[in-house]
Order: structure tokens, then sequence, then C-alpha cells
DNA sequence: TGATTCTATGCCAAAGGTTAACAATACACA
DNA sequence: TGTGTATTGTTAACCTTTGGCATAGAATCA
């Protein structure tokens, strides 16, 4: 998407914010990398490639300006690490209905689309009054790849 | 329940691990707010109260045995502390069927049951090969207390 | 283009929850 | 009661993230 950078630089001037390499930067990082989930320190080490002289504080100011823009999504694993990866340009797979699998075995992250707590939220809505805005679900376990190599290793 | 110390006494030998006071004034700490999420901080000024010489690194030693054992759960709502209840004696309501509401406005968590993802669970593994064997789900939203506060506000 | 203004950056230090090290304690078992 | 070993309390360190501050640089206007 060549216009997404373009479209990035209106959105920050619509916001009374500063278009800066930096910024662009760490855009750009985890834009080309879709699918991946990123933490402050590997981001600061890919635009560091680029741009030797960035510092930390900046990637972390830069990722909060991000999220607040919505157009990263953040996602804690209770490793100790928060990650982030660059949100669907796609609005249908906005992240209302973006979730992930993590497995325990080789920590690779799958993303699925589902709409499955749509139901769920009406009815909690209707039982308890209480209104739901957002939801973060993640599912544990594992996957394909980690399932054959233990079938073959305990051959 | 007069037995459970007893139970957890007996599952603290069955383990190889010794019974210590500190140890079971943790776990009456937790036990005796079901329902409640208390973080790492809030459990040591609890058990100070009985135990004023317990240290913080008891506290977090005995918090990661007994989420080990499956005798507590972990709440993480990325506000910078880990938080801990007590688990669910009835093995109908474990915890793979317990989730959390979250109010946006005045953080209290409320707690519901519900076996809707069993479901999908299924669906992912016959699609992707996936194996969950557990999950997470939060929910964000506003409670009735405070949407109704809101309405008053307004007026 | 050049001056001005004020945001953004880079560097550094601090914050703050959690964990590690280690000597002292106390539980378990004979 | 004595011995061996796990557990505890204290303290310091860890490590990700944030705040302060002087400087650099983007935006605006002349």
């Amino acid at each position: 998407m060549p216009n997404n950078q373009e479209q990035f630089k209106d959105l920050l001037r619509k916001n009374g914010l500063k278009v800066t390499n930096q910024r662009i930067a760490i855009l750009e990082a985890l834009s080309d990398r879709p699918g991946e989930h990123l933490t402050a320190e590997e981001i600061y080490d890919v635009v560091k490639k680029d741009y030797p002289d960035i510092g930390l504080a900046t990637v972390y100011r830069t990722i909060q300006l991000l999220s607040e823009l919505n157009l990263i999504d953040k996602l804690n694993l209770d490793d100790g690490y928060v990650r982030y990866e660059i949100g669907s340009e796609n609005p249908e797979e906005n992240c209302h209905h973006h979730h992930h699998l993590i497995c325990l075995d080789c920590g690779n992250i799958y993303a699925f689309q589902d709409d499955l707590l749509e139901n769920l939220e009406s009815r909690i809505k209707e039982t308890l009054g209480f209104d739901v805005v957002n939801h973060e679900v993640k599912l544990y376990g594992y996957c394909k790849e980690c399932i054959n190599n233990r079938a073959v290793k305990s051959n």
C-alpha cells in the first residue's frame, strides 16, 4: 500500500501532531511485518538499522501514539513484554473480531477471526445490564506443527 | 469450609512440600475473599495483620506455588499489577468457564460463567489443527451502576 | 527563504513490580 | 531430640517502561 504513508501523515496533521521521520519509520517497521507481534525492543532494533540515532523512549512514545490512533493493537502475553502488531486495513476485520491462538510449545501466535462473542455480549447486556464495548480473547494450546513433532518424537 | 485447610495441607504433603504458617495464611487470605481480585501487595497487607513478620518475597513465592497447584487464578488487567483470586471449589464452575467483565468507569470486576467457547474450540481444532487447552476472556465495558449514574448526572 | 514557535527527540535517570541471593529459620522424619 | 533440607526474611538487583530536560527540528508566517 504505497499511499498508507500519506494517510498516516494526514492523520498526524489532522490531530495537530508533527510528521517526523521517526514516527514514519516506526509505523513502517510494523506495516512491513503484518501478523508479527513485536516488543518495543524489537521495534527499536528494526528501526535502528535505518535510523541509528533513534532513542528507545521515542519508540515507546510513538507506540503509545499509534495505539491511541488505533493504528496498532496491543497484545500482552504475561511474559514481561507487551507486543504490538499493525492493525488490519480492512474494516471488516476490525480488532473486535481479531483473536489470538498462542502455542504453549513453540510460542507462535496465530490470528483468527470470529464474531462468536456478539451473541454473548447482547445476552450479557440483557441479563446483567453490562454494556460491553471491547473484548480480548486469548486461546492457549498446541499448534498443528508441535502436535506432529511430538508424535514423531514419541515413536 | 473448615476442611479446606486440611485439604490444602494434604495437597502440600502429597507434592513433597512443607506446610508452613505463611502458606496457610496466604491461602486463607484469598479463601476469605471469594470473587475479589487481590494484588500481591494487597495480599501482603492482609496477611501482615496476623503475621507481621512475613516478607513480600514469600507472598510472591506462595502465589506462584498456589497458581501451579491450580488453587488460584491469575488476572492481568494491564494496569501494572497482576491480580489473584481463589479458584472455585465447585468443579462445574472451573476456570475454563470463568470469565471477567471489567467496568471501564469504576474498575469493578464481575465474573460470569459461560461455555460458549467450547463450540469455537472444537471448530478451531477441526479447521486449523490447533488444540486449545485453556483460554482467557476479558470483556470491557460499563456496568449497570455506572450507566445509571451517568444518566443521572447528565440530567 | 528566514525567523519564530512549540512540539518531538535523545539522553539519562528514576520508577515500580517482581525476582534472585544468601544466611537464618523451622518443618519433617527418624 | 537431633539432623537434613526446604522455606523464609532481608536486601539488592533486574528489567521494562516512564519522566525530566536541554536540544533539534517541523510548521507557520512574514
